[in-house]
DNA sequence: ACTTTATTTAGATGATTATCTAAATATCAA
DNA sequence: TTGATATTTAGATAATCATCTAAATAAAGT
């Protein structure tokens, strides 16, 4: 779980999960979305492949990663845990 | 949005939340479930703070913190979006 | 076997971050 | 106003992090 929120805690990385959200695409696809260098995307590509955010499966030349909502849902589980009644687990 | 998930990816500052989450605490009652010493909590209040995830009041000598459960929802939002149909925008 | 294209790995660097101790501020009580 | 308690601010330090360039790996085409 802490993986999951250090891989989102930067705003390139959420862009990129933003991205595939709509598409898979590929390493090279990703990287021209954005002004920093190939070699930063890559890391941190790899960051979110860690966390699992995020597969990649290699076609041909190219990587084409794609989204994995599992670990999302999992998230999102965490913030619905915050919003729930207040003290409701001291029974 | 980038200072919500910023405040979020340490796990203590995730910690504070969960405990907040169950009832309003001082900041010495917060600082004496960790190990950590008091002006690392301190920073770490202040952090959630500027990200507006909580709230303080001063109540006497103490100051009490309480969560703000509006930012939390929003943040929900951004996780419910990862989640919507691939490519929904698109038309 | 080369060359091109796609991507990653290695190594370095500057910025940010979590933590600490010591000192400052604020409130309350005697 | 002095003393005790609660919390924050200041300043320092070590670790983590985002980024870069240069070099390495991998696949495909000629």
């Amino acid at each position: 779980m802490n993986d999951t929120f250090k891989a989102l805690s930067d705003p390139t990385r959420r862009q990129i999960i933003q991205l595939l959200k709509e598409r898979d695409m590929s390493a090279g696809e990703i990287a021209e979305q954005f002004s920093i260098s190939k070699p930063s995307i890559s890391h941190h590509l790899t960051i979110l492949k860690n966390a699992k955010l995020v597969q990649d499966e290699r076609q041909g030349q190219s990587i084409i990663y794609s989204l994995n909502t599992t670990v999302i849902q999992e998230a999102l589980g965490w913030f619905l845990g915050m919003l729930g009644t207040k003290g409701e687990d001291e029974k």
